[in-house]
DNA sequence: TACTCATATGCGTCATAGCTCATAATACCT
DNA sequence: AGGTATTATGAGCTATGACGCATATGAGTA
């Protein structure tokens, strides 16, 4: 026989799992991180991302829809301005947790040679 | 100069920012995850991550190699066998909580309205 | 050396995601 | 209603990424 260790088949992804690589798969695009960071916890309208990011108008909202989407920033209406926020200052907290592992993991790390353990 | 406001400016991606981007753009891809969370603290070589995940080997290999260069895995050469495991256990931990933000901020969400704050 | 097993890599293909342009929808004001 | 400002959306282009195939590299063994 081949090998029949353990845990053998395919552990068949679960719900939940594959909610967390989608928000994560938002999270990781570059435009949307500085959405997010810009917005820290301040709420802030469109235009104002806009002008703070040097992004499109088109591209701001696309990026807003998905990270909306994804339930990391909520929308409100103001007159003709629409402000966003994060959905929850413990995400940015989450968010920077890992920046902070990255940055004491990557750096000194010899992360690309392959005989490293 | 032009104007030197608050933070009118592009804030010109710091290398931290865009660093933590590619790391959770690497975080993000469905399989890379599965491998992740298939690793869990035990080291496994890629054949039993093949049998685990039902992934090409090729493919298992192509994921391999992000996770390592993002510094999220380790590689270990034992034999002709290559052991992977995660970089660090805190790295789990960290995948929880977001994962159980997600839980807690996503199902009952009225994430795709418009007006919601 | 030759042969086998385990893993890595170059190349080509295909799907998806990001971006822009143009335009629509919505709110406010006169 | 018309006009202006703000934001959203659909269509099309392009770049990027994931995957498979074939092959290369490396370790062990006879």
């Amino acid at each position: 026989m081949t090998h029949m260790s353990s845990r053998a088949i395919i552990p068949a992804n679960d719900r939940r799992e594959r909610d967390l690589s989608q928000a994560i798969r938002v999270l990781g695009e570059p435009n949307r991180l500085r959405i997010l960071y810009n917005l820290g916890l301040e709420c802030r309208f469109v235009s104002s991302i806009m002008d703070a990011t040097g992004m499109t108008q088109t591209n701001v909202s696309f990026h807003l829809r998905a990270l909306r989407e994804a339930g990391l920033v909520r929308a409100e209406r103001r007159g003709p301005f629409v402000y966003y926020c994060l959905a929850d200052p413990d995400l940015l907290r989450i968010l920077n947790e890992l920046k902070s592992w990255l940055a004491a993991h990557s750096p000194s790390d010899s992360s690309d040679s392959l005989i490293v353990c």
